[in-house]
RNA sequence: CGGGGAGUAGCUCAGUCCGGCAGAGCACUGGCUUUGGGAGCCAGGGGCCGCGGGUUCAAAUCCCGCCUCCCCGACCA
């Protein structure tokens, strides 16, 4: 049961609300190693059913699932030039095992390209042999500065898809499909909607050619970088020697790409949909779509409401939804309410002797919108494939609502430097503005208003008339999307 | 890693300045009464006072070192 009565409001403090909600809703809570955090049941429940959903959709594409190992020893690490640079300053090296020095130390894995190529290499021999769609559920370590709970931590939890293609096109393709797939998970499972486009030079993966991310916007206006897909190259394919022989028998390196999203998805969800009574979990994603709440006086209506409270949860998941009787004696139904309120739990129902008699169930839902009554009576007959529908609807309902919420803090067609960095400065939200392609000019903008430039967006999310210039005034060579972020 | 704040029961914190029996509320256990929006009474359990060293007759309290968390920067999924 979660302790304390009232979370920080967001408008009080965001940072504290977020840290709150994590404790109160018992997602996580902090271990004696820095910046890692230990995930509890409730919260690993959530991250197992993202898991299911994206495992299910990487297998429909046509993906296998392997696993390779924790370690790598550095000198594999220091093969891609670029890729060691970028990650050497935030490795965790292993010098000691055994009780003796070890001859070569092993880098404990920020990232496993540098452990799955050399390996692949091996597997790779010919066409015939490509593609090589591969993808594995692991923990990898990078040593940050500065942590949050989900957000980034010092290990996480995440997937990180490799594939080998025959060729450029192959391998690009490859990369938007995925980048696909991420936000249709995003979209339709965690009713959070991205922008998808391109990251410049400046934020691209270390080691790779292009890489692609969605970008979501989080209720205090910051964007958060929810997942990559990087084409490679050969890039990788020549540190590590990865060639086949092709229909001409020529021998050529691979062309390669990857792709991750991480436990950091949990905190994009919190922060998309949770509100002041706290968290707000999405049908699809909740550990119980609906809780049962049953409300009785004296021991013949006990066993009258849990009787029907049981024969409503036997009807529900039949419907397919995960349903929970909340059974707990010596509390009364406000504190339960409150209690799965703020675990977001999407749907619950009253069943008291009222009820039973009028043979219906009082359901409130924790989700809102205008127009909507948060308390229906629903009858019993049928309830299940009813409720189905339902929260079906309220998961539609969160993404219509998240949409809306970004696009009000979504401001186009800015040029005007001094009115960029009012608009950062006082409300935050994407902003998208031209952008002269200069590096330097990213960077000026990004030391002096502390936002940066999220994507390059793709199509769909362009502007109809994109800016002319940049904010330094030089002629745009495209739209850019900037904002604060994680 | 730099600046600031903090670490005492599961949680939030008081006690630290000025050394002298380890505290409160909530949570937890048992009993009784309760139960349609955060229940009441009674009786209990629970502490390496972040860790290590030092000063002292005596340290949660003073001194030194370290660890962890939070906020602000630089780095990042």
């Amino acid at each position: 049961m979660s302790n304390g009565k009232r979370l920080t409001s967001q408008s009080e403090d965001f940072s504290a609300w977020y840290n709150e909600i994590v404790q109160q809703a018992e997602l996580a809570s902090h271990s004696p190693v820095r910046g890692c955090m230990v995930i509890r049941p409730y919260g690993y429940r959530i991250w197992e059913l993202m898991q299911g959903a994206l495992d299910g959709m990487f297998k429909a594409t046509g993906h296998q699932n392997a696993y390779f190992p924790l370690f790598l020893p550095k000198s594999l690490l220091d093969r891609e030039a670029e890729h060691v640079e970028g990650f050497a300053p935030e490795t965790a090296i292993v010098t000691h095992a055994g009780g003796t020095k070890l001859e070569e130390p092993l880098v404990v894995r920020p990232t496993s390209e540098a452990i799955i190529w050399p390996i692949l290499s091996d597997w790779i021999h010919s066409y015939r042999d490509l593609p090589v769609l591969l993808n594995q559920w692991a923990n990898v370590v990078r040593w940050e500065m500065r942590t949050r709970p989900f957000l980034r931590t010092t290990e996480f939890l995440w997937q990180e898809g490799h594939t080998a293609h025959a060729n450029e096109a192959e391998a690009e393709e490859e990369t938007r499909r995925m980048l696909g797939v991420y936000r249709t998970f995003m979209e339709d499972w965690m009713a959070m909607p991205v922008v998808t486009g391109l990251k410049t030079d400046t934020e691209r993966f270390a080691g790779a050619l292009r890489t692609y991310a969605c970008e979501g916007l989080m209720k205090d206006n910051k964007a958060l970088q929810a997942g990559t897909s990087h084409s490679l190259g050969e890039n990788f394919a020549r540190a590590f020697d990865v060639r086949f022989q092709n229909e001409e028998g020529e021998h050529v390196y691979v062309w390669s790409t990857s792709w991750g999203v991480s436990t950091r998805l949990v905190g994009g969800l919190i922060m998309t949909h949770g509100d002041d009574e706290g968290l707000v979990l999405p049908p699809k994603l909740a550990p119980y779509e609906t809780v049962i709440v049953p409300i009785w006086r004296d021991e013949e209506q006990h066993r009258l409401v849990l009787d029907a409270s049981n024969r409503v949860k036997v009807d529900m998941e039949a419907a397919g939804i995960r349903v929970h009787v909340d059974d707990r004696e010596g509390m009364n139904p406000g504190s339960k309410y409150y209690d799965w309120e703020r675990r977001g739990v999407p749907l619950r129902l009253e069943i008291g002797p009222r009820d039973v008699q009028a043979e219906s169930v009082m359901a409130v839902r924790r989700f809102t919108p205008e127009g909507s009554d948060r308390k229906t009576a629903m009858p019993l007959a049928g309830l299940g494939s009813r409720l189905r529908t339902f929260l079906d609807g309220i998961q539609e309902e969160l993404l219509t609502a998240a949409l809306a919420r970004r696009e009000a803090a979504t401001v186009r067609g800015i040029e005007d430097y001094a009115e960029f960095q009012r608009l950062i400065e006082e409300q935050g939200g994407f902003v998208y503005t031209g952008w002269c392609g200069e590096a330097d000019c990213e960077q000026n903008v990004k030391e002096e208003t502390k936002s940066t430039i999220r994507v390059i967006p793709d199509e769909e999310f362009r502007s109809d008339g994109a800016p002319a210039r940049c904010l330094c005034g030089a002629p745009s060579k495209g739209e850019v999307v900037r904002a604060r972020a994680y």
